[in-house]
DNA sequence: AAACTTTGTTTAACCAATATACAAAGTCAG
DNA sequence: CTGACTTTGTATATTGGTTAAACAAAGTTT
């Protein structure tokens, strides 16, 4: 958008800033704030009583005193409104009610029995109208839903792609705006992942994250700069289909040797797997049972992930990385190989600052980030660079 | 840096603004920016007086009318200032004297007979000093020098790693600003490279774009919403260490299988090639000439480009690729195998929008990007995001 | 020649941040 | 308990930027 400088826009960075450290540090004084922002007192004083007008900001009793007159605390009112985050998956719809602060209100499980638009909506509908009527009543209300869907999405909230539902050229957001009147946000499922570890699990703060989804296929979601990266036309981070054999197996997308074909769980369909597993949860049990077969997997899969998260820190260059997604589950196994072949393979630069982990909110991530979009589009977020 | 909102920063957002918007569409008058811009002409009229006051701008005469008073058109006033580019290279320092507009205004070109770095420092202040010494007289004179390096280099400018040169950890930029007291920016050479299409070759104005730079390794200039992106550490667009082949040819990385190893000049060294040619130049000569061997070793190196292309594709999802260094030289024998590669491989909803270039400004470009980045270091560039 | 257009400047008003002074509410030493 | 000091938060006047509106200057069109 064509920003120009004039004293609304003054006003709408220093209260973004001002809301912005209270939500991270809250609960915190007006002096606090005026120290930790550089902004006047007289500043934070006046944009604070806004804030509080708003219901955005609460007084919450005096605090300890430091040798003075007790400051006045302040909170961030995460109970101002609510946020719905959607996780849409092959068989299931996971959602949760949030408050703005991230805290889990409700969350719900629908078993879906077909893959068809129509059925999938009609249920989507339904799990959002039920979360809407738990909701508790708030100055705000339901803010904005944000849902994280198994495929490429653009920038306007076009589902392109899903080929895991059959899914081609899908205006979600509209659809789901029209029927709820609330801002809606579409994201792909790991760029949402990415934004619940970045604002709620093992990311904060960090700036720039290369967020792993492995599970049926890979995914990654990328943060640069504190923020989603989605490329031009919004499909950035397909890495699942980077090639890591340049004549190794073909794969459905019509390249050959793709990473997911031999780091997913796409490897339990075509590889000579001699066990009875299907599912990532299935193989976990036998590896934990000490089956030869299951950890022997396991090992070439954690190694394969080795090769590809070491293609990526060496383009990206990130701070961290997470692992997330169904696999995470098989850490345990397939922490070592991993890590493994990322310090064999890596440049010596890379070794000294970068930290690999795994998902902390598990199968939760991709909903709550999904909803945790929807909270930043709702408070607003103004960045200056100089 | 903290930054927060007050008059001043408004006035240098606004200042800035029109500033840049001159240097792109210069000539042009204080009525269109203000359209542009969407400031009121009372502010363009106040900021442009203090341009010119500055000698940043200058009021050519009026041009043509368009039913009304004739305008005062306004011109970047790209004299100025001088800034200096250099490109370090193996056995070759070369440097260009520019004005702030990016014209070249002087070339040099010496020979390098050794790499240690007392030598190369000796060399690159000495063409540094031959360089302001024919730059004409301006109000600011030289207001930056820009370095361009085949190797690592972190955010503060210190080179990390050029396994070419034999350098580790050299402080660059500290030395050449404590010897000619002048802001002084040290790029990696694919980086500089970048800069240097995206302001004055094939990429003007792209948003997202990638440069690889192919010649005797591969590295990339990741530009991401118009800004080069560095990573965590300084070192993001190591791109020739990625692995194209999980078990292939061991790499002096440690890594096997990496891209440089089939689509560079590293080539030219490890396989079986009967022709007489270690370079890409006698290589071009004997394709010229009709030379099977060195049709198919081009078509060879132009497919393996390709994959790794389609890599960089899937993860940054780019506007615009540019295919610069050496190799570009090739561009008539490696153009039609890497575009048919992609076409192949790549996901179809790439295909699309995606375009593939070849470098515009040849040899010259990481010294110009470099030169570059030192006179967008001289202008600032604050820009606001919501 | 009169009416209209376009460009650029002047004027007064507005408004957000700020420095400064100040009021309020505490601590601490003796 | 008292007086000096600290810390928090508010009130006031000032500063300095953008802006709308009026205006002046310079062309064009009919």
């Amino acid at each position: 958008m064509k920003v120009t400088g004039d004293q609304a826009l003054v006003k709408k960075i220093n209260k973004s800033i001002i809301l912005h450290t209270i939500r991270m540090f809250s609960p915190v004084s007006r002096a606090k704030v005026s120290e930790m922002t550089g902004l006047n007192k007289a500043t934070v004083s006046n944009l604070v009583a806004e804030l509080c007008g708003q219901e955005l900001v609460t007084e919450a009793g005096p605090g300890e005193s430091s040798g003075g007159r007790k400051p006045l605390m302040l909170h961030f009112n995460a109970m101002a409104g609510s946020v719905i985050g959607i996780e849409l998956r092959v068989k299931q719809l996971t959602a949760v009610l949030c408050d703005l602060g991230g805290g889990i209100l409700q969350e719900l499980d629908y078993r879906l029995e077909a893959h068809d638009f129509p059925y999938v909506l009609e249920q989507m509908k339904r799990i959002i109208a039920d979360l809407i009527a738990m909701a508790p009543p708030s100055p705000y209300g339901i803010v904005g839903i944000g849902v994280g869907v198994p495929g490429m999405v653009d920038e306007h909230g076009v589902v392109l792609f899903a080929p895991n539902l059959g899914w081609e050229m899908i205006d979600l957001r509209s659809i789901l705006e029209n029927s709820f009147s609330v801002p809606v946000t579409i994201d792909n499922e790991a760029n949402a992942g990415a934004q619940g570890e970045l604002n709620f699990g093992a990311a904060r703060d960090v700036r720039h994250l290369l967020y792993i989804s492995a599970g049926s296929g890979i995914g990654s979601g990328i943060i640069i700069g504190g923020e989603l990266y989605k490329g031009a036309r919004g499909y950035a981070g397909e890495t699942g289909h980077m090639t890591i054999e340049a004549e190794g197996k073909p794969c459905s997308c019509g390249s050959r040797g793709c990473w997911e074909l031999y780091a997913s769980e796409k490897t339990y369909d075509n590889s000579g797997l001699t066990l009875p597993a299907r599912t990532t949860r299935e193989l976990v049990r036998h590896a934990r049972s000490g089956q030869e077969d299951a950890l022997r997997h396991f090992s070439s899969m954690g190694e394969y992930l080795g090769i590809g998260v070491t293609n990526l820190i060496n383009s990206f260059n990130p701070e961290l990385i997470v692992i997330g997604g169904a696999l995470s589950e098989a850490e345990p196994w397939l922490g070592e190989p991993l890590r493994r072949v990322v310090a064999e393979r890596t440049l010596p630069y890379h070794k000294q600052q970068l930290e690999i982990t795994f998902s902390k909110l598990g199968s939760r991530g991709t909903m709550i980030g999904a909803g945790f979009s929807a909270v930043m589009h709702f408070l607003g977020n103004i960045r200056v660079t100089l």
